[in-house]
DNA sequence: AAAAGTGTACGATGGCAATCGAACAGCTCA
DNA sequence: TGAGCTGTTCGATTGCCATCGTACACTTTT
C-alpha cells in the first residue's frame, strides 16, 4: 500500500532565523494571535492542541492564526493523533529578535482591554 | 488682534509612557514609518523636517504616517518657521517597549527587500 | 463502516488602513 | 499683499487581512 500523505504534509515550518522582520511584526500585531503566544508561554511544551485555547474567533480563524504564528518561526506544531499540539519557540525566536517576544509575553491584561 | 490658533494646535504629543503595545506594533509594522525612524536614527535630533525624507509616497501620506508615529510616542515634533523638525524619543520609547526600536533600527537593507 | 472529534482548505465577505489629489492653513520673504 | 514653501485636512478609493460557514481530511473508537 501507498503511504499516506500524512496529515503532517502541511506541516512547514519555517526557521526563526530565516524570517523578516516585516513577518515577525505582521504576526506579532494581530490580538488573538498574542493571545496565543501567551496561553502557550503559560503551560509546558506541546501540552496545548489548537482546539483547546479559548479564542473569540471561528475554527476556520483560529487555524489561520496558528498558520501564521508557525510561518513567522514562533511556534512549532507536532501532530498527535487528531490533535497538533503546539510549541513556543522561545528562544529560538528570541535569539532572532531579542526582546520581541518579551513585550508580547509580558503585555498585561490592563495594556490588552481597551481595543483600538 | 485675536492671538492666532498656532499651526502647533495639532501637534499633540503622547507620553510613550501612556502607549499601548497594541499601538506601538502597529505603528512599527508599516515598512514606510519604520523607514522615516531608521532615517531620523540617523541624524541629529530635529535635524529633519519632514518634507525632507525620500519616501515612496505623496505629501498627504507622509503626513499621516508621521502623525502615527508621534501618536505611538516614538517621535516629538516642533515647528520651525514653516517646517516641522523630528526627534527620535530613543530612550523614552526604549524605557517603554524594551528592544523594539532597536529591531527596527537594526534592520538591514536586506532584510527589507523582498516585500511580502 | 460509521460516528465523533480535531483541524485544514476553500470561497466569499466586511472593515480598516494606506493611499491619493485637491484644498486649505501658516510661515517667510519680496 | 502676493508668491512660494511646508505641512495638514478632507473626501474618496483601493487593497489587504481577519473573519466566517461549509466542506473536506485524518484519527480514533465503536
Amino acid at each position: 500500500m501507498v503511504p499516506k500523505a500524512a496529515r503532517a504534509a502541511s506541516l512547514r515550518h519555517t526557521d526563526p532565523g530565516e524570517v523578516r522582520l516585516q513577518e515577525a511584526l505582521d504576526a506579532v500585531a494581530d490580538p488573538v494571535r498574542r493571545s496565543i503566544l501567551r496561553t502557550l508561554a503559560g503551560e509546558p511544551d506541546f501540552s496545548r492542541a489548537c482546539g483547546t485555547f479559548d479564542l473569540p474567533v471561528s475554527k476556520a480563524t483560529a487555524s489561520h492564526h496558528f498558520t501564521v504564528l508557525r510561518a513567522a518561526g514562533l511556534l512549532e506544531q507536532v501532530d498527535q493523533g487528531p490533535r497538533r499540539l503546539n510549541r513556543l519557540r522561545r528562544a529560538e525566536f528570541d535569539a532572532r529578535f531579542p526582546g520581541l517576544l518579551a513585550l508580547v509575553l509580558g503585555e498585561s491584561e490592563g495594556e490588552r482591554d481597551q481595543a483600538g
